[in-house]
RNA sequence: GCCCCCGUAGCUCAGUGGACAGAGCAGCGGACUUCUAAUCCGCCGGUCGGAGGUUCGAAUCCUUCCGGGGGUGCCA
């Protein structure tokens, strides 16, 4: 991309300049090169005499001086200027700029791809809700920031697993299957409570209703009996069903849903991992539980791996999945993407995976902070206990999937974020969502349009697109390639709702004051070939988003 | 108590070491005989929570205080 080839340029500068004698000899930093804020700041600005200015001993406008008279000559960039306090500014060659229109248009749907991490291996977990309940609208956001994370990874050369992890072992899957149990004696006509501590949802009672048409009665029992262990799993697969159709609304598909009680079973981590603490004496007992004692590497506590029940921790299970991903099945990357409520368990979980034999500077995990539903100005309060819950469906059906996606998907992951209903709803007309796509929309509409009236941009001289907004637009399809960078090195796929954004604002802005069909021939060629560029890199924003292209709207 | 996240325009948020702090919404004023007005243009709006510090330069880094959210289970 361009930015690369001007830190080349300005890197070689230096070494150019010292070479000369124009500024002493020593070890060069990193060079970083940005956007000016201002346009009569050039398309790129380097601070690097700022920051070398003590190296060299020399006044930043003088080192700044020094470097301008060595960057060497590129087709780029026409003009380099010199700016008080010392700062190195670049103009793209207008020229330059309207050949890029012909290489963003072969890339097509390609376009922003890269090869800097071909070869690699990355497994992004996301979601992976009980499998007891609903998919609620908190679930939402991971979906939206993982999916999102896994597309832009994906077209930086990662091959990608995306996964979502079952907990389909545990405390709760037994509440679960004690109340589905007590559901599905209710619709025999017994008279029986669910538990205590159980799931009063009322999607409990359509479960039960599903396991009674497949299954009949076979699941009943004499009157004081409990449930036949099997029982739960069978309801717990219909969940899965339900929560796999919820998000697929979403546009979500995973290429693996692990069990976590497969782990204890055929897949065999649990026994190992726990053998592996045992021989590196980092098991205790004590009070009747099996404990890791974490506090050895680090941790502020001691964890339990075993209940004194013998069942289990959550904490335990988790190492054993992470050593799948690691030893088993040697993912280069790890990404798991959690809600703030679990941010307790990341320290934890890095020790235990350590303590495995993993690498945890592999492991990334991203929280992402909480969700809070606004409907009339007023806190909704989301509680898988209370009567009444919002799921992720609820949402979908009233909001929609695209604008669903780019809510989500629009804050940074570490801000909280309020889901206003209403906004998103009532006042759908002004969704930012519907912003994006109404350029798309335009843009298929003019082309087609021309395309009725025998126009086309074949052969066309983009030399002509000199008007300021046309400058512009092109300038911000240019900018995908480092969006993308900046999504996949901070794991951070909001910028790429905001890139969306400008983009669609440049093109409208462009729409305005630049009439594409018009009576020049060769200008309206030039018109048509940037909307079929401009069109490249807004459906492909939206496809990396998960997000659709209409032609119309 | 301790740990994590946040505090930027009336509201929702970008910006996390650079130039005069940005956008959307809301408010005010303009622009449709034109390829879609779900649009565009302009105006208004800020002690970047407070105070110290580091730096040539701080919304950004450090310290501390205040405020909001989350965590601190033999739940997940």
């Amino acid at each position: 991309m361009i930015r690369d080839e001007i830190r080349i340029l300005v890197k070689q500068a230096l070494t150019n300049a010292q070479a000369a004698g124009d500024i002493p000899q020593f070890a060069a930093p990193e060079v970083t090169i940005e956007h000016p804020q201002r346009a009569e700041h050039g398309d790129f600005s380097a601070n690097l005499p700022l920051r070398i200015q003590g190296l060299a001993k020399m006044k930043a406008i003088e080192v700044a001086e020094a470097l301008r008279n060595h960057v060497p000559n590129h087709t780029a960039i026409s003009e380099i200027t010199v700016a008080p306090p010392g700062f190195l500014n670049l103009y793209l060659d207008p020229n330059w700029v309207t050949d890029q229109i012909a290489t963003i248009i072969d890339s097509g749907s390609d376009y922003a791809a890269t090869q800097r991490f071909a070869g690699q291996r990355a497994q992004i977990e996301y979601v992976s809700a009980n499998p007891t309940g609903p998919v609620h609208v908190g679930n939402g956001r991971g979906a939206a920031i993982g999916s999102t994370l896994a597309n832009v990874m994906r077209s930086a050369g990662y091959e990608i697993a995306e996964e979502y992890y079952v907990n389909d072992a545990g405390t709760q899957v037994s509440i679960f299957g004690r109340t589905l149990y007590a559901r599905y004696q209710q619709l025999f006509g017994r008279d029986v409570d669910i538990p205590e501590n159980g799931y009063p949802g009322e999607y409990m009672i359509s479960i039960a209703k599903a396991v009674k048409e497949a299954h009949g009665d076979t699941f009943l029992r004499s009157e004081n009996e409990g449930a036949d262990p099997e029982f739960a799993q069978i309801g717990i697969g219909i969940q899965i069903e339900n929560i796999r159709n919820d998000l697929k609304l979403m546009g979500v598909e995973y290429d693996e849903w692990f069990s976590e009680r497969s782990l204890m079973t055929e897949n065999g981590s649990y026994d190992a991992i726990i053998r592996l603490l045992r021989d590196q004496n980092f098991v205790a007992e004590r009070d009747g539980a099996v404990w890791f004692t974490s506090t050895e590497v680090g941790e502020s506590k001691d964890n339990v791996l075993i209940r004194s029940d013998g069942a289990p921790t959550y904490y335990a299970t988790d190492i054993a999945y992470h050593y799948d991903k690691f030893i088993i099945r040697n993912f280069d990357r790890v990404i798991d993407i959690w809600g703030a409520d679990h941010q307790g368990h990341v320290s934890r979980v890095k020790a235990g995976v350590t303590a495995v034999g993993g690498e945890p500077n592999k492991l990334d995990i991203l929280l992402y902070q909480l969700v809070t539903l606004k409907r009339q100005g007023k806190v909704v309060i989301l509680s898988k206990r209370a009567g009444e819950i919002i799921t992720l469906r609820d949402l979908i059906d009233e909001v929609g999937a695209d604008a669903t996606r780019f809510f989500f998907l629009s804050p940074s992951a570490n801000q909280a974020m309020d889901f206003d209903l209403d906004l998103a709803t009532k006042q759908s007309d002004e969704n930012p969502v519907y912003y994006v796509q109404y350029a798309h929309a335009r843009i298929a509409g003019i082309i087609a349009k021309a395309r009725e009236e025998g126009k086309s941009s074949d052969s066309a001289n983009a030399s002509l697109l000199s008007h300021e907004a046309e400058q512009t637009l092109i300038r911000k399809l240019l900018q995908l390639p480092e969006v993308l960078e900046t999504v996949v090195d901070d794991l951070a796929p909001h910028h790429l709702a905001h890139y969306a954004q400008e983009l669609a604002q440049a093109f409208h802005t462009f729409y305005t004051q630049c009439r594409v069909i018009n009576d020049d021939e060769s200008l309206t060629k030039a018109r048509l070939l940037l909307l079929e560029a401009a069109r490249v890199v807004l459906a492909r924003t939206l496809t990396l988003m998960g997000i659709s292209t209409p032609d119309r709207m």
